[in-house]
Order: C-alpha cells, then structure tokens, then sequence
DNA sequence: AGTCTGATTATTGGATCCAATATTGCATTA
DNA sequence: TAATGCAATATTGGATCCAATAATCAGACT
C-alpha cells in the first residue's frame, strides 16, 4: 500500500478498492480474488479479506456463486433508483430540519455556503478547480443538513447510499474528462443548484418542513444528468 | 459454535451475536472483545475479528476509542428514529409497486397474507403460537412490498435498518415475557394491523400510489408501542 | 465428437503466530 | 497523598500456515 495512514490496513484496502471500483479499473462482472489484490497491493490476505466483506456489505460487490466475489454490475436503472431513494432520506432530513427549526449555528453555516457557492456559480470564467470547489462546499451543505436531521438512522442509511456509485453527493459532477463541453454543461448544473441551494435555505430557515422535503427530493435529481452523460458516453 | 450448519464462521459468529446484543445479553456499553468471545463461541478470533467489523457497520457496536468495540447504546429515540425512517423507505416502497401496479403474482401473494392473516387475527383465543404464524406471515408481507419495489437501494436501505433493535418488520410484536396481559395487547395490535394490511393490498391494486405510501408509513408506526412497553418495563 | 469422471490445481476460510501498541498497575517522588 | 513515569500485561491487527473444497483440466469411454 502506497499510503502508511493512520488508518488500519483494512481500511485502506477498502478505500483503493473502492477507488478502483468506481474508477473502472476492475470493470462491472470482474472476478476478484484475494491473492492478486494482495499482491498488487502489496499486503497479506488477511486485510484484504476483510475489504471484501465491507464491499459485499456495501454493494460494490456481490458473491460469485460458492467462491470469491465479483463487481457488481449497476445498471443505469440501479443509478437512477439509488439517486431516488437519496433524495428521499435527504428530502426526509430537510423535513425534519425545517420542523425542528435550524440552530443559528447551522443558519450561519449555510448561509457560509451559499456565499461560497455564489463566488464559485456566478463568474464568466468556470474551470477546473471551480469545479473542486463547488464539489467541496456541495457535500459541506447536504452533511450540514443531514447531520442536523439528528436521526441517526437516518444518516446511516444515506452513508449506505453514498457508497452507491453516482448516488453521493459529490457525484453530481461526474468526475470525468475535463473539456470546454463539460465545463459549459457543469457551469449550467452548478447554477441550477445553486439557485436550489437558496431556495431549500429559505425553506428550511421558515420552517416550511414540506416544501424544504420537495425541494430537496428534486434537488437530488440533478445527479441524474451525469447518468446520461455517462451511459452515453 | 453449536451449528455447524452451511454458513460460513464467520456468519454464524454474527448470527449469534446480534442474537446476544439484541437479546439483552452483552448490554449496552459493554466491552465486546475478541478472545473472550472465541472462547465463549470455540471459535479461534478470526472470524469473530470479522463478525465485529461487520457489526460495527451494521451500527450494533461502535468503537471504543482506539481499541476493540463497545456494544453501541441505542436510546428510545433512536429507536423511534429507526421506525420513522423504516416508514418512509417501506412507504417509498408502496408507492412504487402501486404506481408500477402490482403483477398478478404479487397480488395473489398478498392475498394469501391476508387469508392468513384473518385466520390468525379474527378468532377468540389469541395464543403464543398465534403470535409467531403472524410474526411469519408479517415478514412475508412487507417483504413482498418491498422486494416488488425491485429498487435495490431501497431494498438495501431497509436490510440494514432491518438490523437496528424495534426497527423489523418482525419486531412489531417484541419477543417479550409471555403473559395473558401481553398476549391482550398483541391481539389488539394484530387486529389493527391486519386491518392496515387490507387497506395497503387495496391501495397497491387500485394503483393509489400516495394513499399506499402514507398507509404504509404510518402503518410502520405500530411498532411503537413496543418501545415505550419495553421502555417503562 | 461429446460427455462423464477422476486427478490436479487454485482459492478460500479458519487457526495460529508474531509484532506493535494501548492499557493497566505499581512504585517512586514531589 | 496525588501525580508521574516506568514496567508488565493484555489486546489488537497483520502475516503466515493448513485443511477443505470448488474449479479446471485431461483422459477415457460411449
């Protein structure tokens, strides 16, 4: 293994692994056995083992008859699906938000969003690191609002989700290929959310617990565009 | 281990110890340590290492500062959390096979549920084996609700809220002290019950997509009253 | 030629071993 | 007496070893 984190050795397999994974090297329907992951990684099989079961548990990979695991292979439907269900529990999280009422805390920190969000969205130029940027503060503002739901189950099973490839958060630009094109597409996305961003703020901070839950829902929805963008590609 | 049955170690360990964390053996805030439970499971530590880490991220232990697990502490508003959001996934669930309409399969299904289900709720005595052919036929219930939603991260979703403690469908009924009290109050619960369920299969075949979602979810809520029954117990 | 069967191989799962380190207890000292 | 530092201990995490068994391949038989 490359990096001697601070993090169990198990730890890191999981999160190369996961890399790899949802980078598309070990391509959908791939076998994957312990040994050549070990060696490639340069670990025993013991940490390894234990990876696989994490991924099994998480969905990236499913058991292959009576021995060892494959890739799953998500479907653009299983994308579309997982998307929907995030945008329930996050819909669910804003509603409960709104009716609890946001501390002044969590006003301020979205509000710190926003701005941030208005420095990144509303420029003629929108590169590249535009792009980290605004995937920074986006999974900033939907943690805020999904932490303060305070439902611990609820935020479990979007940590769940989240490990769906296209369904997090961060994934609502694509990782891909950078390009003029993209760039152009991604700068239109980030204006419509961050329009969205505004609107669930308003929503939340009123108290209006229904349409916060609606805006939210359809808010996850702009993932949907990279599924697309990728399928056809 | 007593079973040796097809599974593997490693999920047998788990098996028997969700059975303990959720039985009330290995209390809540409880070390759960490695060798102490391969000695008291005769297993060697490798798979209950394995069993642990797949706890951990079911959410029934939570680490201990830098070593080993502890038995995590569920509050009763977690639990209250846990079905809230189990009503909104099976409610999601409704509304997609109402919408989708349901195959004639499905219906027929679902009818036996409620053949059975009459059979179990509409009688003068109310037993102890009553109360598991409904807890069977219930599982069946939701989970061809769910399994018809064919939406794999919905249907992983609730797997794992399957796990938390209250949060089952089985666990409607908890499998409390037998008494002629409790057997009352699960017959009425059952009643209510079976009554929601006709109206959900009503709803799913009418194509009612937003009466099967609020039945559903609310229908979730029944498993509150074990919480506050265990709670002040 | 196709298929069934037996032997070989590869791979998994569990047990054990070893090193690293957190934790505990005790003793010494301020 | 309380605090601090050191030593002994316990426990974890990873590596390796071994047995069980599934997958594969070759050869023989129909």
């Amino acid at each position: 293994m490359a990096a001697p984190a601070e993090l169990k050795l198990r730890e890191q397999v999981v999160l190369k692994l996961r890399e790899l994974i949802l980078g598309g090297e070990l391509p959908a329907g791939q076998r994957v056995a312990e040994i050549p992951i070990s060696e490639k990684l340069g670990v025993s099989r013991t940490p390894v083992r234990q990876a696989l079961t994490v991924l099994a548990q998480e969905g990236l990979l499913s058991a292959a008859g009576k021995r060892g695991y494959v890739v799953h292979a998500f479907s653009a439907k299983d994308i579309v699906d997982a998307i929907e269900v995030r945008g329930i529990l996050e819909g669910a999280a804003a509603r409960l938000v709104a009716e609890a009422g946001p501390s002044m805390e969590l006003r301020k920190a979205l509000e710190a969003c926003i701005a941030d969000g208005e420095a990144i969205a509303v420029q003629d130029h929108f590169g590249m690191d535009d792009d980290v940027r605004w995937v920074e503060m986006n999974g900033r503002f939907h943690k805020l609002i999904v932490e303060a739901s305070a439902n611990m189950a609820l935020i479990s099973a979007l940590a769940l989700n989240d490990k769906l490839p296209f369904a997090s958060a961060e994934a609502v630009l694509g990782g891909g290929t950078p390009s003029r094109l993209i760039a152009r597409k991604h700068h239109e996305v980030v204006l419509r959310a961050h329009a969205e961003h505004q609107k669930i703020v308003a929503a939340l901070c009123s108290r209006q617990g229904a349409r916060a839950e609606s805006l939210m829902h359809e808010h996850a929805r702009l993932a949907e565009v990279n599924v697309t963008l990728f399928r056809s590609a």
